[in-house]
DNA sequence: AAGGCTTCTGTGAACGTGCACAGTAATGCT
DNA sequence: AGCATTACTGTGCACGTTCACAGAAGCCTT
């Protein structure tokens, strides 16, 4: 009824412990007749090795500890997220590594995190949505390698990252809009301690130039209801803007709301832009013209930084990939 | 430089291995002097204990896995799985275990998932989007205890679960519309091999009776696109149907497009219905009326009867709970 | 024929913890 | 006073693995 230990694979193939462990590490030494008595004693024993008794003596966990800093509820509904987890735990399986989730919203949550990565039970942290100033970044600094997907504001040196070129989307989106004709664009924008708040807004700038005048500007906070205040604000105070570029495809139905309520046609008086290319930019009406983000492939490469790191590399360069143009009827 | 043990804890209170260990594990046997200077080493040392020696000797890892067989991409935009991951990290934080991530989308993968939890390396498996006939259930069978967040179809005995009263919203919805004077009530259903597509329909066919006739019934399977292709059959068989519930609220989102498109109003001539008051219920237009899961509490019974059953209750009972019927504009 | 590689194998120690057990001192009970 | 009980503490062992080391066997070189 025990499940059967490295001696009972041993004793089975009928050589020592020290040869079932070289094979399982890929040892080269290991003679082809050994290696398969040990394999048919292995498959035979339905053994597997305890990775309790293995980390008690190489001091590795084979685990990586995924943090999310998002203080409130809804972090994953953010397709992001849902595509990094899936991305990590296939990444990760494929080296007999896993993934545990960890939350870090208030203090008892950052405290219990920064014990269980400090106390060495994680290879490696990924952080993710971490705000700028979280005392979390420099709590872990000690600790085993950690990396961010998306660019950790003002540790941006410390913290190795893959992120998405926000500001080149935002530009993207800009451009396009200016050479549809429209003079007047307003912006919603996300959070401004968020790189997606912050460099979207750069972007923005970058090609309006002067023309993006804090008057054509609104904040949100990345939720519905936000984008529809800010529409409204903005309609208030600039009646005669002709287009608007709203932060994300999520803000942007809350605008779409608030430019029906207010009588306005979308896309023949106002121009709608959004930005993510989430599941949301299909399901409003009409439908949004928005940036894609290479979701996949950021997720992709923070692994890939993170394994790095893990295997020893002393330092890694960020990573930073091109967003691209989807056009449909909103604009 | 090393990581303090237990030992170096014991040396600086000036106790044995033994007395912090109990202190540890909240045997009642500790003076109160010993306890005070054994706080203040481990608070002195830094000292975390380490889980690959305790779980070692006690055959325990205080690990859950939870395992997600959707095959493909999207598990997690749902707010299901935000909301029951959200609430398992917590819940298990609180009894200082963690929560690790699992795929089972093809066969390698679920292999790897069986290797892992029969191998010990888990207390327990909170299983999610089971389907009808997944042989991961039985390969499940003989190892820790498993319950799912929602039934798994043909394994409601052998799984225990915490869910949605799906068949009650189902009534509810299909109750509102009649109330409402409709009399050509159509829907769009899920798929039939999840508990979802088939309780949701029993439930409508609970209150239309024969009414529900085939001809006035399409199947999609949860997406957008299905929603809007199943509004466009139904339409084509049935153009004189006066409501529509789709069991979905994405996919009621595509109901809305093929009914704008084939010119009616909502709620006007059809009114729509949805399901889960996801976050698309409030970004169509109009703004879905539909059906609240109380996800927050099936993801909590969920957990609850998962650690319950690690605790070593013999024997849970499943929890089905009740939902609420959402008026907006659409119905 | 002797020595030195290369290839392969077995063995003892260590990793840090919990648990059973033995043992001590103080207290309560008859 | 003697004995049982309670409250507390220390010690040896086991958990299942990896790693360093030592050693055996075969082959090549001199």
């Amino acid at each position: 009824m025990k499940r059967p230990t490295i001696h009972d694979v041993a004793a089975a193939a009928g050589v020592s412990r020290g040869t079932v462990s070289r094979l399982l590490n890929g040892d080269k030494y290991v003679s082809p007749a050994a290696r398969a008595a040990i394999e048919r004693a292995i498959s035979e024993t339905g053994y597997v090795v305890n990775r309790a008794a293995r980390s008690l003596v190489t001091q590795r966990t084979g685990t990586v500890a995924m943090v999310m800093s998002e203080p409130h509820a809804k972090f994953f509904e953010d397709p992001n997220y849902s595509t990094l987890t899936r991305v990590a735990v296939r990444m990760l399986a494929e080296r007999d590594m896993s993934l545990v989730m960890m939350l870090a919203g208030d203090e008892g949550d950052r405290e219990r995190v920064v014990r269980y990565v400090r106390g060495g039970h994680a290879d490696g942290v990924l952080l993710v949505s971490t705000h700028a100033g979280d005392p979390l970044v420099d709590a872990l600094a000690a600790g085993p390698p950690a990396v961010s997907c998306g660019a950790v504001i003002g540790r941006e040196t410390i913290i190795p990252y893959a992120a998405t070129d926000e500001r080149l989307g935002a530009r993207q989106m800009a451009e396009y809009l200016v050479g549809q004709g429209r003079r007047r664009i307003a912006m919603i924008t996300g959070p401004m301690d968020t790189p997606g708040g912050i460099q979207r807004l750069e972007g923005f700038a970058d090609v309006l130039g002067r023309k993006a005048s804090r008057k054509l500007i609104a904040h949100g906070d990345w939720t519905q209801a936000s984008g529809e205040r800010g529409m409204a604000e903005l309609l208030a105070r600039a009646p005669d803007l002709d287009a608007v570029f709203v932060a994300s495809d999520l803000m942007a139905a809350g605008a779409l709301a608030a430019l029906r309520a207010a009588g306005r046609r979308v896309p023949d008086d106002v121009a709608v832009g959004g930005f993510d290319d989430s599941s949301v930019a299909v399901s409003t009406h009409p439908p949004l013209t928005t940036i894609r983000q290479p979701l996949a492939e950021v997720a992709q490469e923070t692994i890939r930084l993170l394994l790095a790191l893990i295997d020893g590399a002393g330092h890694v360069d960020p990573v930073v990939l091109p967003t691209e143009l989807v056009i449909r009827e909103s604009a």
